[in-house]
DNA sequence: ACTTGGCACTCGCTCTTGTCGAGTGCCAAG
DNA sequence: CTTGGCACTCGACAAGAGCGAGTGCCAAGT
């Protein structure tokens, strides 16, 4: 489709577009070592690469800028992992040994760390507690009439809801409850036991509700609480650095828009996902959709717990974002998460 | 200090560059309702007013601008709650009745709220861990090697911490550690129970630790987690809104660097903690010290919950915000979020 | 057939200039 | 003490000139 000589001009430019964000001229790019043709030459080149919709000019005077197709062929050509610098290598091994804690404080550094390496924003979303087995229900009191359920989950994390109940509740109800919830949910996953649970009605309940109607109402009020937090699966999603997006843009408008999408968490993920999908790792410019994000790309990378899927991470940045750099960082953080959460 | 006309003169100035973000000058002013005097006056009285250090000037020509004092006065001089609108109002409850789950969960919903209501950036602080009394300890086997330990608090949250040993562990020490650390924890504050044990060596260990090295091994390591755990303050932290710092300001620059401060959320806890321990609701521009944040106004309010001092709520604004719009949401929320919080 | 240098042309960027108007400080008169 | 008048300052805005980068095209060369 695109012969070498054209190829390397494509690239040429999309390299320096990206470093200077100027649009590139002809002879800037004929003056580059390896192409030694005149700059006449290049701007046929030029010529056929924007009517076949690699580059655009922003006006008709000035250089030429890569479309979303352009960064699209560069991305594709990019021969991969060229080797990530010493430095970010250093900086995401030793956050990963050095990090202790609960799975979000960990998720959330991870973020952080993304967002330094690449200089861009970064996302981590956590594995879904749906497929996470249970290991501990338990249910404690905390006033009259007030109680609060905690699932613990085989990956670490925790789930809670609160319950109230209009009648005052003793210490003996909690425990039968306790035990009650322990026995049908332990060994179960979330998903089944407690999203089913929740929506069609309780079909195969192996263990008895307990005869004391108070234990009874609390366990119904435990589950249905769960499964309301559940729906919510923001709790999972960790943004960091956001306000390198600040500094990627000047017009405070596109940073307002981006600033804005990045708030709503569950467009986030849909936006990641939806971009893995289709089987890509990078969407770039309209590629994902979001119309508000036009001026970004997303370079995503799912990562794997015990050689299952778990989560994803995920870089926003500009369109002209370093996308070499930025892969390598996903794919060596993406990479280096899973082995930690693998070994935890 | 201030006669009657020129607090006039500058409480018209302070509202008019709130709402407009331009000089005002003298004409403007003599033309308002209640004033009755001719610019030429105006002007002398200004002028007054900015040798006092209430007022300046951008450039020569140009119409007067308050200076932080100048907001000092005017928000001194507020006859407060002047009622909120009836739509916010609204608003509020709405959220508050609605609001159900973890604690968490509506600390973060309060943070986006007062965002929506002030349209600037706000902070919700939960209330410390420290002072919360533990409920239950549970230790739950997460792997070969790996446990979790689970506290529940007294005011519904919860504080986990991962540990990792080096031999294989079983149900029955981790059931005996467990129930060691439930006798030796519930019933104490944190503060009590986890950070004093863990800076000092155990000073009156009441409860013997269990024979069972492996149980003891664990409950050391427990507490010690937990006590790391709690060096960071900073999951008690919700941030909403940040982006409407971005509609605040146009210069790209300052977005920046207040969401730069934003996500060190360690130094919002201790600005908004400084603030009023000064005992201030409102800081202007410079007064809270941290130069980044020159262009800033901070609103800030604690919230009681069972009539104790339990957290704080603050809101981040251009130094022209508005401030009694500010005052009585941040004021209204509070109070609605003490009450929330008391009676779950 | 492809490449190349030359050339005219376009158009954005920057600097200058001039005009306008808002707002000031000062002053003399009321 | 207030007021209207007045000269002055200075930023904002628009128009125009010059510059330079970069293009498209073309005729000549290999």
């Amino acid at each position: 489709m695109l012969d070498e000589r054209k190829a390397s001009i494509l690239r040429a430019v999309v390299e320096e577009y990206i470093e200077t964000a100027q649009p590139v001229g002809s002879s800037w790019v004929a003056r580059l070592p390896g192409i030694g043709v005149s700059p006449a030459t290049i701007r046929k080149e030029m010529m056929a690469l924007e009517q076949e919709g690699f580059l655009t000019q922003p006006h008709i005077s000035a250089g030429r800028v890569p479309t979303d197709m352009g960064y699209r062929f560069f991305v594709d050509s990019l021969t991969d992992t060229e080797g990530i610098d010493a430095a970010s290598r250093e900086q995401v091994s030793a956050f990963f040994s050095r990090t202790r804690g609960a799975i979000e404080v960990m998720l959330h550094g991870t973020s952080k760390l993304l967002a330094n390496l690449t200089d861009y924003a970064a996302v981590v979303i956590g594995p879904p507690h749906e497929d996470a087995v249970i290991r501990s229900v338990q249910l404690v009191l905390l006033g009259d009439r007030s109680a609060i359920v905690v699932l613990v989950l085989s990956n670490g994390s925790i789930e809670r809801a609160p319950i109230e109940v209009t009648e005052q509740v003793g210490q003996d109800s909690i425990d039968r409850a306790s035990r009650y919830l322990s026995q049908r949910l332990v060994g179960q996953t979330v998903k089944h036991g407690i999203n089913v649970e929740g929506s069609t009605k309780k079909p195969t309940s192996l263990v008895p509700l307990p005869d004391d109607e108070l234990a009874a109402v609390l366990c119904t009020a435990a589950i249905q609480g769960l499964s309301v937090s559940k729906d919510h699966a923001s709790d999972q999603v960790f943004v960091g650095g956001a306000l390198h997006m600040a500094q990627a843009f000047d017009a405070v408008e596109t940073v307002r828009q981006v600033l804005d999408i990045l708030e709503q968490q569950y467009l986030v993920v849909s936006l990641l996902q939806d971009v893995l999908d289709r089987g890509l790792n990078v969407a770039i410019g309209h590629e994902h959709g979001l119309e508000p994000l036009a001026d970004c790309s997303v370079v995503v990378s799912p990562y794997e717990v015990d050689g299952e899927h778990a989560g994803l991470i995920g870089v926003f940045g500009p369109t002209r974002m370093h996308y070499p750099e930025a892969l390598t960082a996903v794919a060596l953080v993406s990479k280096s998460l899973g082995r930690r959460l693998s070994e935890a």
